[in-house]
DNA sequence: GTTAAAGTTGATATTTTTTATCCACATTAA
DNA sequence: TTAATGTGGATAAAAAATATCAACTTTAAC
């Protein structure tokens, strides 16, 4: 019932490079470095975080990330969703899911009802928010 | 972000015997036969359920398990934090944490808002409330 | 008392997921 | 041309979750 340190990596990261000016790009090693995470490792974040359009990328020498969008539309659902796939807090929950239970399932309703009370609190700041707090 | 398997057994459990009569018996192995659980694995799940204080059991021929309080008094949050401990959708987020990062995290505030939302919804209906709708 | 049913406990194995590492490759600015 | 950078795939290592096994204790039933 946990983040994985991946995301946790991935909202490292987004803080960055948010608080940078917008557009500006900084490579992954330098994240890597400043915010400890292991390089390679991160390399893969940050792909997934541009594969989710959370980012753009930007190759060769001087190249690196930055955000793909502005901050005051990003918010931690968006990276975590970015890095887990859409959030399901259980697998009875997840698009496509045939339960092999009982019928008439009185839980999952209400999975759907916490799920839905986490994400919307996921979602009611923006990175913005959190860069100017920080 | 995800509720363990464990957690899904502990829960069909309790609805098991919730909906029996108040205080009656139902053995473990029945249960897992019932609800196709492994059952030594069961075993051990319905040991946490009691050092949780959910259920009590009984040794011996015709022993077997029964609620520890009423229905009334149990919820989907009390069953997972028996199996899975105190729920923290982060580790930053657990008791006795020490946060190696920057002092002055925007995302901790947020996370546990998340996650007490989340909680709140686990706790909003009762164990007696489910086995009504089921 | 004996016995069989049931929970307790600890060890261990298996599987799955997560995290980390390595390396060959593609791109691109300098 | 070259060095810095992201891409992508393979693999390894570590951690967590799930499952199995087996010896033990308790206790109701006979």
């Amino acid at each position: 019932m946990q983040l994985t340190r991946q995301s946790e990596y991935a909202i490292r990261t987004m803080l960055e490079l948010a608080a940078l000016p917008y557009g500006e790009l900084l490579s992954s090693k330098v994240i890597s470095q400043r915010q400890d995470i292991p390089e390679d490792f991160l390399k893969k974040t940050v792909h997934l975080l541009s594969l989710g359009g959370l980012v753009s990328t930007q190759r060769g020498t001087q190249g690196g990330v930055r955000l793909a969008k502005a901050a005051e539309q990003i918010t931690l659902a968006h990276i975590v969703a970015a890095i887990e796939g859409p959030i399901a807090i259980n697998p009875c929950l997840a698009p496509g899911y045939f339960c092999p239970n009982q019928v008439t399932c009185p839980v999952s309703p209400i999975l759907a009802r916490a799920q839905a009370a986490l994400l919307a609190e996921l979602n009611k700041q923006t990175l913005a928010d959190l860069v100017k707090q920080a």
